[in-house]
DNA sequence: CATGGGGGACCA
DNA sequence: TGGTCCCC
């Protein structure tokens, strides 16, 4: 049943949800021999090996990395198990890829809107549910709290001067938090819980930021990999992004980022924010980049 | 040839 | 619709 949205806030609670090396993932739930050996996935293997497109964490800490060839993996790691993407007319077929990230999209679509990034990534929009929990159910009245949420990761706990010392459990319960911090709270409990059934459901473990909006979810959901999730209170976002270089931005990675970092003579996105929308608008277009903070 | 192919977003 | 850019 459909809530309204309440009118005291207009802050959303956006999550990015990314598999962990998923292509491994999903020849490993197949074929389950290969769970907790070294494996990697490799398309077109006929010269030197073919090109790992997936790497998965066990072959990682021999220094297996993507876009390595085949060849060159069996080398760091000779008991690698490589396993072929299938191949329809010619071409890789990732299909079953495709497939399986829609078992994933399917149970998350339970809580919230949907938008799928790429075979293995879903933004997905918790603000509804995370309201609803906000006002009928509140961390700081819950009884039992959720393991899985305890283990997420808070960006900025503990940083700031002039606060006092903090664990997880605290900061997603305490009761004087500002009303953004708690709907992220409950964000977080939110996809802890629907982590917990894609892994009951599909065997895919899936790592996730928490944040509101998609950048920075996006940008979150990278930080604790694998099987982990990560909050990003706005209270954090100064300092996060100080410290961030243009590339590392979805969207700033080719042309338009280095153009930005020539022509501004900025490294961080943080020196970004210290210009004018309307001076950045009068270099880049009016609107270049207004996207970008969606 | 040597990451490679595909897909999404935007634009003219 | 095709071209370009960007990402996985």
């Amino acid at each position: 049943m459909p809530v309204a949205r309440p009118e005291s806030s207009d802050a959303r609670v956006i999550a990015h949800v990314d598999m962990d090396c998923f292509y491994v993932q999903v020849e490993q739930r197949k074929q389950p021999a290969l769970r907790g050996v070294p494996t990697a996935v490799v398309q077109y293997n006929a010269w030197k090996g073919g090109g790992l497109i997936a790497v998965g964490y066990e072959a990682r800490k021999f220094g297996v990395k993507r876009s390595m060839r085949g060849d060159e993996a069996k080398k760091a790691c000779p008991e690698i198990h490589l396993v072929q993407v299938p191949v329809a007319r010619g071409k890789a077929d990732l299909n079953i890829y495709r497939n399986a990230g829609s078992e994933v999209v399917s149970i998350l679509s339970r809580r919230g809107r949907c938008e799928r990034a790429s075979i293995d990534e879903v933004y997905l929009d918790l603000t509804d549910a995370a309201e609803t929990m906000l006002s009928e159910n509140p961390p700081e009245t819950l009884e039992a709290i959720d393991e899985e949420a305890l283990k997420s990761h808070v960006l900025g706990l503990n940083q700031s001067g002039n606060e006092k010392v903090m664990n997880v459990r605290e900061w997603l319960c305490r009761s004087d938090a500002d009303h953004r911090d708690k709907l992220l709270a409950c964000g977080a409990f939110i996809v802890a819980a629907l982590r917990i059934q894609v892994l009951k459901e599909t065997e895919f473990t899936c790592s996730a930021g928490i944040a509101h909006n998609k950048m920075l979810a996006k940008l979150a959901s990278g930080m604790n990999k694998p099987a982990q999730q990560t909050i990003v209170p706005s209270s954090a976002v100064k300092e996060l992004l100080a410290s961030l270089p243009i590339k590392k931005m979805k969207q700033l990675g080719g042309k338009l980022g280095s153009s930005v970092q020539n022509d501004l003579h900025v490294h961080s996105v943080g020196d970004l924010l210290q210009f004018s929308e309307e001076k950045l608008q009068g270099h880049y277009g009016v609107n270049t980049g207004t996207w970008l903070w969606n």
